[in-house]
DNA sequence: CGGCTTTGTAACAGTCGCATGACAAAGGCG
DNA sequence: CGCCTTTGTCATGCGACTGTTACAAAGCCG
C-alpha cells in the first residue's frame, strides 16, 4: 500500500518546519495548514490517515477544531493528535474528552511523538497488523469477510472463502490436496482427494468470472498454488 | 453487556486496590490480576474490553505480557494501556513498540489516567461516547435512545436495540452468533445461539417494514454483519 | 501416435444453515 | 389483577452449499 499521510496544523511557521521534517522523515506524506479553516478545507478534499494538531491556533483553536472533526462522520474515525503548551491535567483531559485520541505536552521528545503516531497509524492501516490478505488484485478481508478483485467484490461460499484464506497466508507456496483437506476441512473429517480439484475450480470460476486471469495454477503431480 | 470490562494487571497490592478501587467508580468491571500468567489465563476464559498493565512485575513482565497479548490474533485487538515508574524516552518508545496502546509514567494523575483508559473504551466501543452512531440512512442516538432510517423513526424493543448498536459500533464486520451473544446478552447469560437468528430477523423486518434494503447480510457459516 | 495418469467440470442428490411464523413464558405497567 | 410487550424456543420449509461420481480434456512417456 501507499505512504501514509498527515495532516499537520500549527500556527506557528518555525513548529511547523519541524515537524512537517521530521514526519517526512518518518515516511508519512505531509500536508499542512497553519489555520483551523484551512484544515478544514483540506480534510474534505483528502482526508489524510492522521491528523497532528496544535491546541494554541488564533481565531478556530485546536480543540473546536478537533470538536469538529469528531463530529463529522466521514471525519471521525481519524486519528487526531493534540500537542499543547498547555500541561495542566484539566487540559489534558478537557483535550481528550473532546476526541482526541492522544494528548503530548510540549516540550516533547520528538521520537516520543513518532512512536506515539505510529501507534495512531496502526489502528487506521490493518494492513501492518495484517489483517487483510492480499496478493496481486486480489484482497481478502477476514474481518469483514468480503473478497475483492480489484475494486469488484467477489462472491464465495464457506469453503471457497477459507480455501482462497489458506493460499493467501502463503503465496506462491503449493499445498498438496492433503495438506488442503487438512486445513480447509478440517483434521479429522473425512472426504474425498478429488473434492478438493472441484472446489478450486468453483474458487477458479468465482475469481475469473468478472474478468481477470486464473490466478491458481496447477502443480501436476503435486497441489495448487496461488500465483 | 452494559458496563465496560478491564482486566488490572499489577503484582503490588496496594496500588492494585487504588486502581481497581477508581477502575470501579469509573463504572468498569474490574478482573484483576497479580501476575502475568494469571492474566493470560484470565484473558482466555473472559477477555475484556479493555487492558490496563504495570510494566514492572516479578516473572513475567508487563512488556512481555503486552507482546504476547499483540501477538495472538483473539486478542490482538484489545487496547493496552501501560503504567511504568520507567519515564526514559527510550522506555516509553519501548512501550509503546511492543504494541500498547497509550503508556502512562508514574506517578500519574488518576484522571488523567481514567481519561486516557475512556479513549481507549471508545474505540472498542463508540457508543459510550454518547455520540450518534450513523451507517448509510441508518441513525441511532444512544442519548435518546431513538432510532432513525433517514426521517422516518423505527421502533425496537431494547434486545434490537443493543443488536443495532453493536452491529453500528463496526460497521461491515462480521459479527459471529457467539460474539453478539457476548455483546448483546452478556457474558454470562446462556441463550441458544439460535435466537440470535430470530432477532436479527426482528431488527431486520422493523428496519425494512417502512421501506428501504435490508442492511443486515447474513454471512454463512459465520454470522451477521451491517452492509 | 497410442496408452496411461492426472486434472477439469457438469450434474445430482443429500445435507446443512438460515428465515419465518407460531407460541408460551416472563416482565412491565396501569 | 389483567393487558400488552418482549423474549426465547421450536417446527417447518426453502434454498444454498457440498461431496461424489462420471466423463471429457490435458499432460506425460514410450
Amino acid at each position: 500500500m501507499t505512504q501514509p499521510s498527515v495532516l499537520l496544523v500549527e500556527d506557528e511557521p518555525a513548529q511547523r518546519e519541524v515537524l512537517a521534517y521530521n514526519l517526512a522523515a518518518e515516511g508519512f506524506v505531509v500536508q499542512t495548514a497553519a489555520t483551523g479553516a484551512e484544515a478544514e478545507l483540506l480534510l474534505r478534499e483528502s482526508p489524510p490517515d492522521l491528523i497532528l494538531l496544535d491546541w494554541m491556533m488564533p481565531e478556530l483553536s485546536g480543540i473546536e477544531l478537533c470538536r469538529r472533526i469528531k463530529l463529522r462522520p466521514e471525519t471521525r474515525s481519524i486519528p487526531v493528535v493534540m500537542i499543547s503548551a498547555r500541561s495542566e491535567e484539566v487540559d489534558r483531559v478537557r483535550g481528550l474528552e473532546t476526541g482526541a485520541d492522544d494528548y503530548v505536552v510540549k516540550p516533547y521528545s520528538m521520537v516520543e511523538l513518532m512512536a506515539r503516531l505510529r501507534v495512531q497509524l496502526r489502528r487506521v492501516r490493518p494492513v501492518t497488523v495484517g489483517l487483510v490478505l492480499e496478493h496481486g488484485d486480489i484482497r481478502l478481508d477476514p474481518e469483514t469477510h468480503r473478497v475483492h478483485r480489484g475494486a469488484v467484490e467477489v462472491k464465495l461460499g464457506p469453503t471457497e472463502f477459507r480455501l482462497l484464506t489458506t493460499f493467501l497466508e502463503k503465496p506462491g507456496r503449493v499445498f498438496t490436496r492433503e495438506a488442503l483437506l487438512d486445513r480447509v476441512w478440517g483434521r479429522d473429517i473425512y472426504v474425498e482427494t478429488r473434492t478438493v480439484d472441484v472446489h478450486v475450480g468453483r474458487l477458479r470460476k468465482a475469481l475469473t468470472e468478472k474478468g481477470g486471469d486464473d490466478p491458481i495454477r496447477t502443480v501436476r503431480g503435486a497441489g495448487y498454488s496461488l500465483g
